[in-house]
DNA sequence: AGTTACGGCC
């Protein structure tokens, strides 16, 4: 085998092992070239030479000194400077020795001081000084102490010394200043493997894995250094950041060549290597064949599992690793698990591990609990995870995403959006996993503006060409509104997948413009991409928002017989409102008795709206009985069916309901529509009367309602009237929030623009058919927003078809 | 007398 190693500049790979054989490499200059050339230039000039020792031969006779040493190393710093301070100090070496054990002890801070105390009482900081120094400056992330120490050591003549260097390379790579640390690099006249391996674990410790892997390839190739375990766990870490399972491979056939494939750090790092890369398989057989397993090596399999979506094995890994080595779990062990039971939402054995790390003493601490947060968010217990969230001592953006996601997944938009707001008040910045975590929140209660500045920092942050981040961004528009727009970035989007599609359809579902659905549709088909369950949502949500029953049978009928895919709970839902929009409420009830999946929530909701759009109340109590066994704080539920009973003028069962919800505690959400006019976003209640223009507004709304000959209650609230005429009037619908919105949009959006209007609750019937009028009369359109769809209000008419 | 080091949260 005479091949060049890309990354193992070695040669015969002799083992008869499967595994083994798997790993010889072969050559791939793709990933040499994959990898950007950022190591500096004169490294591939410069050999390195041998090392010049500089080693001091002062001798240490100072009384004192030994027993100081020996304090130090055995780790008594109280005792260490408690002799210092009785001591002569003229030479370095008293104050190296101490300046060390504060380092080593993470007194960074007081490492530091020392240094310049020593400075201020004469004594100049040598060669060995430095680098504890700068050890100090990058445990304690201090830059500007990192600075100052660096052009001191200058300016004295000691930045060849090769140790203070290769501390300096640390230290920068550290402050994520990776520029500074090439640039000591590339201008250090001689480098040992050390500055070689400080440099590859630099670019491991900031995410840069190809740079890394470029680097351990120059280190062998160009100067013929051999990799020794230092080098090996780094670039291992680099493979698993790239998850690039044949680099990974090379490496784990240069360890065994090497013979450092005893090394338990290096096993451990090999087994996350394959975990990372994908391949637990891999890791298990390796993690299987060592016998002397460290609970590191436990952690890394057990973590391995929870990452490749494998809960259970992960668990039983836990009761294999307390049976056999008796290993205590620690808290990486509980780190490691908890991503598990968060992926099946098992919530007890989550509030065990929270239960145990509170035993333990390992709160606070702040990836455990970023992980309990993930967690319960992922069990749908968010006020679990905002308490923890609360108490955290130190929060890192991982953190706050975890939140923000728990919120997101939990259907808590708004909360998210305000947790979102507090972020940039954090001297960290939102990053692609947050906005990933924010846009479904954006899309279902943002405002058009609010969703075209996040566009403009994803824009300005460059993710805005990511695939996955543009589907989201199609939805987000499409819901707030802007259907051009969605469209679009959907059309200038280059790589289009099944995601891509399935939210350019469901776009205009939401719109209520299905034939553009159906469009689509057969153009997906054209392009050769597959249609998935969620396709068939956004086809069937799009048939039942336009109305088009047929298609939306026939698309039903064709997902299993023409495209293998059994219909979903979800899928059942969309027909059901199809049915429940042909008024056939017999049929839908036998529907749902025949469908083959459990009713949920969201099935008794369609038949519920169904039952309220043919005024049948029986079924509708059906409806809401079932609903509210399942979700016994659906409050949306109660009411629609308290309207039910109050268009009846059965005010008894409205009293009930009312009753009901306040002994359940639940409170009817209040109503609001919020428009936008020059950036700025107004929001309006039901008989708002703050806004600053409120008496042209409802002068507004008077004329409007003349026009289109409704009857009018508003401002004439007189004492004596019957029950139900005053109820009626407190609830009048001239006043509604969105009648209100829509009106000073009117007046305030320019013409020949549509008015945007977005309303946090379903519009009501009153409503909807007073702007089917509005948008009659004025000639303009109107666009409200609702929690499931947007109509689109043009002369006289709704995108909705009257069912919503 | 000094420099590099495995497993953790979205």
């Amino acid at each position: 085998m005479s091949t060049t190693f890309p990354l193992c500049y070695s040669h015969n790979a002799g083992s008869s092992e499967n595994l083994r054989r798997d790993i010889s490499a072969k050559t791939d200059h793709n990933h040499a070239l994959a990898m950007n050339q950022r190591v500096p230039k004169s490294a591939r000039t410069i050999r390195t030479q041998s090392k010049i020792a500089k080693i001091s031969t002062r001798r240490h006779n100072l009384p004192g000194t030994r027993d100081l040493l020996s304090y130090v190393n055995l780790g008594s710093m109280q005792d260490a400077l408690h002799l210092f301070e009785n001591m002569r100090k003229c030479d370095p070496f008293v104050w190296n020795v101490v300046i060390r054990g504060l380092t080593s002890n993470g007194n960074y801070e007081e490492a530091i001081d020392f240094y310049y105390r020593m400075q201020f009482e004469g004594v100049r900081a040598d060669n060995f000084t430095y680098p504890f120094v700068i050890k100090a400056c990058t445990g304690s992330f201090c830059f500007i102490e990192g600075q100052k120490v660096h052009s001191k050591l200058v300016k004295v003549g000691f930045d060849l010394d090769i140790y203070i260097c290769n501390s300096l390379i640390v230290m920068y790579a550290k402050l994520r200043l990776i520029e500074l640390a090439e640039r000591v690099f590339e201008e250090m006249p001689v480098r040992d493997l050390v500055s070689w391996n400080s440099m590859i674990s630099g670019y491991v410790s900031i995410g840069e894995g190809w740079n890394a892997l470029f680097c351990f390839r120059e280190m062998q190739e160009l100067v013929g250094l051999r990799p020794d375990r230092f080098s090996t766990i780094s670039a291992l870490g680099a493979c698993s950041l790239e998850g690039t399972l044949r680099c990974g491979k090379e490496i784990h056939g240069l360890t065994i060549r090497s013979g450092f494939e005893w090394d338990v750090m290096v096993q451990t790092s090999l087994v996350d290597m394959y975990t990372k890369c994908g391949r637990v398989d891999y890791a298990e057989r390796l993690f299987e064949s060592l016998s002397n397993k460290s609970i590191v090596l436990w952690n890394a399999m057990i973590g391995g599992y929870s990452l490749n979506g494998k809960p259970l094995e992960s668990f039983a890994c836990l009761k294999k690793m307390l049976e056999d080595d008796n290993f205590n779990p620690d808290v990486i062990t509980a780190i490691s698990l908890l991503p598990s039971f968060a992926q099946i939402g098992a919530l007890l054995p989550g509030k065990t591990i929270h239960g145990f790390a509170i035993r333990k003493g390992f709160l606070p601490h702040l990836v455990l609990e970023t992980a309990l947060i993930d967690m319960y968010g992922k069990c749908g217990k968010v006020k679990f995870a905002r308490k923890i969230f609360n108490h955290m001592s130190e929060r890192n953006l991982v953190s706050w995403n975890a939140m923000i996601a728990a919120y997101v997944q939990n259907g808590h938009n708004s909360e998210a959006l305000e947790l979102f707001q507090d972020l940039w008040r954090e001297p960290f910045n939102p990053g692609a996993t947050t906005i990933t975590s924010i846009l479904p929140a954006y899309a279902e209660v943002a405002l058009l503006r609010e969703g075209k500045q996040i566009h403009s920092y994803i824009t300005k942050l460059n993710i805005g060409s990511s695939t996955f981040i543009s589907n989201s961004l199609v939805y987000m528009y499409a819901k707030c509104g802007d259907l051009q727009t969605a469209r679009e970035i959907f059309d200038r989007l280059l790589n289009k997948d099944v995601i891509s599609w399935n939210s350019v359809i469901m776009a205009y579902a939401i719109h209520g413009f299905g034939e553009n659905s159906v469009k689509l549709f057969s153009e997906m088909r054209e392009e050769g991409i597959k249609p998935n369950a969620s396709t068939f949502v956004s086809l069937l949500t799009s048939c039942s928002i336009a109305g088009m029953t047929e298609e939306g049978w026939e698309y039903f009928n064709s997902m299993k017989t023409d495209y293998g895919i059994d219909p979903g709970i979800e899928h059942y839902g969309c027909m059901l409102d199809i049915i429940g929009r042909s008024r056939n409420l017999e049929l839908a009830k036998r529907f749902i008795d025949e469908m083959p999946l459990v009713p949920t929530a969201r099935i008794w909701g369609s038949l519920l709206v169904a039952s309220r759009h043919n005024r049948n109340i029986e079924l509708a109590e059906l409806a809401a009985k079932h609903i509210l066994s399942l979700e016994h704080d659906n409050t949306g539920c109660y009411v629609l069916l308290s309207n039910m009973y109050a268009e009846v003028g059965r005010w008894e069962d409205v009293e009930r309901i009312k009753r009901l919800m306040n002994n359940g505690g639940f409170e009817r959400n209040t109503g609001y529509s919020t428009v936008e006019n020059n950036g700025k976003t107004y929001k309006f209640n039901n008989l708002d009367m703050s806004h600053i223009n409120t008496s042209l507004i409802y002068d507004v709304m008077y004329i409007i309602s003349k026009k289109i000959r409704e009857d009018i209650y508003v401002h004439n609230v007189t004492k004596f009237r019957p029950l139900d005429v005053i109820r009626k009037r407190l609830t009048s619908p001239e006043c509604h929030s969105v009648r209100l919105a829509i009106c000073f949009g009117l007046i305030s959006v320019s013409l020949g623009s549509p008015v945007l209007v977005r309303k946090n609750i379903r519009i009501c019937e009153a409503c909807h058919s007073a702007a089917k009028k509005i948008s009659e009369v004025t000639g303009r359109e109107v666009v409200v927003g609702d929690p499931k769809m947007h109509h689109h209000f043009r002369n006289g008419r709704c995108s909705c078809g009257d069912y919503w």
